[in-house]
DNA sequence: GCATATATTTAAGTCTACTTAAATAAAAAG
DNA sequence: CTTTTTATTTAAGTAGACTTAAATATATGC
């Protein structure tokens, strides 16, 4: 039924698909919000990350340190994120999501997701087995490192 | 083994892996090329739209008719843009990617597949097969508009 | 312990994406 | 044909993300 010569492309046509509609998603809802695109970023970052310091900040974002600095700043006075000392290395900071930060985050997620729970309610039993047993293989593969 | 209720998680994780890693991979293409994100963003609805104008634009992101057509003029400068009168209506102009613009989109996509082929690339056949069929039903139900 | 290196912050200034307001020109309405 | 609306541009100015340079404080190397 389906070309195995044709799964690159399909498989391309589907994450460019999927990264479209969240990328707009995302703008839309992160300007509905009032924060810049890099603040987004970098909320993201700790997000992912649980915690980090300000220099993986600067690094991960590509910008000096004195950036990620300021911009960590306006979120902690905004209470988006806390700002702790490290207690293993007193000079570095621990940076870390509020409550009120997390929230945020993923009522972006449920904005970002919503589309795909629509797609999903779609499904037939039969399709959703299929689509689930695809999804555990293309889990497997992308394990990475970031 | 799959549990059907869980298909929704892990379509929602998917989408977001697959999310994180292309934004991620097109926010240092885009810095490595020089351009900010609003002149890339401009070019990606350019090249999605094939042709479209200063007000499409304006609308599209958010931003006036003076600040689409100042980015677009910046664009146009560059050589990525052309910009040439509406024949139906000689107020409004047709914005399009001219051959540098497309050549800069096609590598950025380009860039941001390259985990997605290299995955694609480990699957044996049986996978392959497995994922092509699920992509087929994922596609016919993510059908919608814009 | 002293010199150096590292992590962050603060201050001052630059650059640019954005805005509003006004100008131009063509289409649509009457 | 005149008036009004629509599409874009230009000019001037604002805001904010970024930079460099200097300050502060802690950790590390000899």
């Amino acid at each position: 039924m389906t070309d195995p010569i044709q799964i690159k492309t399909s498989l391309r046509e589907w994450v460019e698909t999927a990264t479209h509609r969240a990328m707009r998603d995302q703008a839309r809802y992160v300007k509905s919000l009032g924060f810049s695109m890099p603040q987004f970023f970098l909320l993201m970052r700790v997000y992912y990350r649980k915690q980090c310091g300000i220099s993986d900040l600067s690094e991960h974002m590509e910008i000096t340190a004195a950036a990620a600095s300021q911009t960590v700043d306006k979120l902690v006075q905004g209470g988006f994120l806390e700002r702790t000392e490290d207690p293993n290395d007193r000079r570095a900071k621990q940076v870390t999501l509020s409550p009120k930060g997390l929230d945020l985050i993923e009522r972006g997620f449920a904005e970002r997701f919503r589309w795909v729970d629509e797609m999903e309610r779609n499904l037939s039993d039969e399709d959703r087995r299929k689509v689930g047993e695809a999804l555990a293989i293309l889990a497997e593969a992308s394990r990475e490192d970031d």
